[in-house]
DNA sequence: ATTTTAATGTGAATAAATTCACAATATTAT
DNA sequence: ATAATATTGTGAATTTATTCACATTAAAAT
């Protein structure tokens, strides 16, 4: 299973298609980008087609092709400034994740309270939180990841999207409320979880698919 | 937008739910949660009718019962203890997440090589690897967290199935291959932000709903 | 050259999810 | 008591997503 639609699969097809372009692959087929992302051939072929990518008859896809396609679609033909709110456990964590230092988005800055006083280790720099009114503007920066406490969340979105910010990661798991023109993507961790814990409980039983039960 | 099946909309439901409940509060009405979460009403009754899950006419429904009825279906009526395979920065970001110290999941124990020496600060007991073969089956784990890194994902998943794990939830960004029975929720923070940065830049234009470019 | 084969690409068919719309009914007002 | 109102619950209608199935065509085999 898996929730997805097909702007997530894009992107997962992208992760899978790098790392074959990275030990020397040079084309792909649609079986087996669709075995790899738990999808199946059609659903490959049909999200191609949606977005006008083209293979060619017997030969499947061009692997360096499709990336740079799968990117222009994405928006990440550039690189794509990042900034992180928040400097905590989690927000460490996402500044060394692998995913955010080898592709196209780059994590510019983090901003936290502590920061008053400098924070050793870091992978990127980590600012206080005031440096954002000067910082965000004069880099441009349109996204930002909200590794906020849940208490001050939505202050923190506020004056995010106050500086212009308007795409957001959040790990909150309070609500937002946010302006139409803005765009969030409420990561919650504890639902993930239960997910998992409904579905696991409920191959136990009807192998497959999980559903509704009697009543 | 944000993609969401009705699993995962109870679990949010649930969330909003125990914060009302939190504060004094002891009914609620379709339209309340609906908002809370960005569904609609007739998304919410209906989720709560295929469920079996039932308000009263005009006056809503009762949060201490719908919080027990979505616990009974998602299968945390009784506290689950999870596992965190790998205690990192992510790793020790989620044995201090709030959501997995309030609500009904635990996480027991994790395990990771750095713990031959010991770590402190922990928020839970860190234990080498070799410990899993007889932590797990002793304490009846079912359910793991695998917060490692890439180049041994596939390994660990494969010893914690081989231990009688089923439920997982993966933040590696390789895709694992799995057995039938087993069910992985992949949680791939790259491709969840990337699709923010496709959103937002498709909100730009649209306005309201992202679709396919025109080819 | 010609035939065979192994893919893609896509309309049509099917399935799944969401929304509509309204009957049913408990609560409140009169 | 009766009427008015608000909100649920759910089939039906609609929309969206997935899968089917097969015509198309490039490559490989003969």
């Amino acid at each position: 299973m898996n929730v997805q639609n097909h702007i997530t699969r894009l992107s997962r097809y992208k992760s899978v298609l790098v790392r074959m372009h990275a030990i020397g692959i040079a084309r792909v087929h649609a079986d087996t980008l669709a075995e790899a992302i738990g999808s199946t051939p059609a659903q490959v072929r049909k999200d191609f087609s949606i977005f006008g990518i083209r293979g060619q008859k017997r030969g499947g896809y061009r692997i360096h092709d499709l990336i740079e396609k799968i990117r222009e679609i994405l928006g990440l033909d550039q690189t794509v400034p990042v900034i992180l709110a928040g400097y905590g456990n989690l927000g460490k964590a996402l500044s060394l994740h692998p995913g955010f230092q080898k592709g196209k988005i780059r994590i510019a800055a983090a901003f936290d309270p502590l920061a008053e006083t400098p924070i050793s280790n870091t992978a990127v720099p980590v600012y206080p939180p005031k440096k954002m009114d000067e910082y965000i503007p004069k880099n441009g920066i349109r996204h930002a990841i909200l590794a906020v406490p849940d208490t001050v969340a939505q202050d923190v979105f506020d004056h995010l999207y106050q500086l212009g910010i308007r795409g957001f990661m959040s790990f909150s798991s309070i609500p937002l409320r946010i302006p139409e023109d803005a765009f969030v993507n409420q990561v919650d961790l504890e639902s993930e979880l239960e997910t998992v814990i409904f579905y696991t409980k409920n191959r136990e039983n009807n192998g497959k698919k999980a559903s509704a039960p009697a009543s």
